[in-house]
DNA sequence: CGCGACTTTGAAGTAAATCAATGGGCGTGG
DNA sequence: CCACGCCCATTGATTTACTTCAAAGTCGCG
């Protein structure tokens, strides 16, 4: 985790191409700049710790961040995949609370790091950089639901069907691939499921004809049959072979 | 679920009264009022559903409402209990989706619903009000992710232990009590356990002198014992019997 | 007092974790 | 180019913690 000293021009630079930061005005973009400075993390790397004081907002310019809940018997709860152009830390950072959960790099990555009191007095300056960051809090809380909503059901078979469905796009209503933000062991423990479960999971809807599986890729063939699956919250076993 | 007409002026007298909008203006509070309307809601009766339009923000004035996600088995996950002076809706509303989870009164309730538009455009022009809704919405993100901290641990116990440690006051050390905020049913389905199971850990945990349970009241006897057991995430048998 | 909602208790079945071992993919280095 | 190690993924066998189903018990309240 080593700080990287970049001019304030070019730290506004990757700012004004980073997302929802595109819209802000030239000037609140350079009060930003002043505040904020770059990292590097290597995979593996721990970026905070959960308990830890939020004295920065966290951008990723580059590679990814794994947000977690260490749960005591070594295994873990991935909150969130934060990867290029997205944010993290922003609530507790509001709040001027405590980190809520474990930030580690999942690959070499840069971030940067916008100072608590430069966002906080720029947003109240900048009615634009403060919708900004609602969009930001209310996108994270939608997350958050959706998240709770593929992880809480009582079957796994339920877990993954649901996760699947959830990556549908918006538009069609026909197949759809999915290709896999992280490792599959990351995604089993975003659905609270072991990598093994996962891999029995899409095992069996392979069989039923609903998926299919290459690596990181997934292939929706049958959206309507994973979506009954779900509905039915269909045991593992055998109730849907033909 | 009716409407219930109240004046403009009661209703700003309503809002100024609601926590985070004690600090607002009386120009912001008037304007709110003028597009805000009163409901009462029955027992038991659907506020809104998943997946409907979110058009206003809802505040409850009095009674409680609980916001849930149906798992299709008739089980359900409890994403929050909203009491007197909390809102909720704001993310959907913000961003324009529908909302993500539905929404039903515990108890009979009054709702203060603040319409979409007006809400907005207050929030652009008084940036006080937008921090009061960057809070609110921080505030959420941060009860999502003790939620979920507390809703994912493998062992049930481990689940109770969480959830009874999270309501610790944030000063002493000491011996603290819980008045469970809601029905034991539904403070399980927060914790995605069964009611069947919920009663059990909690007979566990009294036989254990960590705590003592009458109704709703739940006394916490000895914390240290109750960290010992989530750390240990010591199974429910007999482990810590003496 | 007696009804309904909530809670507790018991017994049984099962889904998923755990443990353990093999297999595949990829990069490093001989 | 192959050999080795590392990490990720898969597969199988075993165990158990939790759900489910069913019934009795408690509490508050009209």
């Amino acid at each position: 985790m080593n700080a990287f000293p970049l001019s304030p021009t070019q730290i506004s630079d990757i700012l004004s191409r980073l997302g929802y930061f595109r819209d802000l005005g030239p000037a609140t973009l350079r009060n930003l700049a002043q505040g904020a400075r770059q990292i590097t993390v290597r995979r593996m790397e721990s970026v905070f710790n959960k308990g830890d004081p939020a004295e920065a907002l966290y951008v990723v310019v580059s590679g990814q961040v794994k947000l977690y809940l260490s749960q005591a018997n070594r295994s873990e709860k991935v909150v969130a995949l934060v990867n290029h152009g997205q944010s993290f830390g922003i609530a507790s950072l509001w709040l001027g609370l405590p980190h809520a959960a474990h930030a580690m790099a999942k690959s070499d990555s840069h971030l940067l790091l916008v100072d608590r009191q430069t966002l906080i007095r720029q947003a109240r300056q900048d009615s634009l950089l403060a919708e900004c960051l609602m969009t930001d809090l209310s996108q994270r809380v939608m997350d958050l639901m959706h998240d709770l909503e593929s992880c809480t059901p009582r079957s796994s078979l339920q877990r993954v069907s649901c996760f699947l469905l959830q990556h549908r796009p918006e538009s069609g209503l026909g197949d759809y691939d999915i290709l896999l933000t992280s490792t599959k062991r990351d995604i089993a423990a975003k659905l609270n499921l072991t990598q093994e479960t996962l891999s029995r999971m899409f095992q069996h809807l392979s069989r039923e004809g609903a998926i299919q599986v290459q690596g990181r890729l997934i292939r929706v063939l049958d959206s309507h049959k994973l979506a009954e699956i779900n509905r039915l919250q269909c045991p593992p076993g055998e109730a849907l072979s033909e």
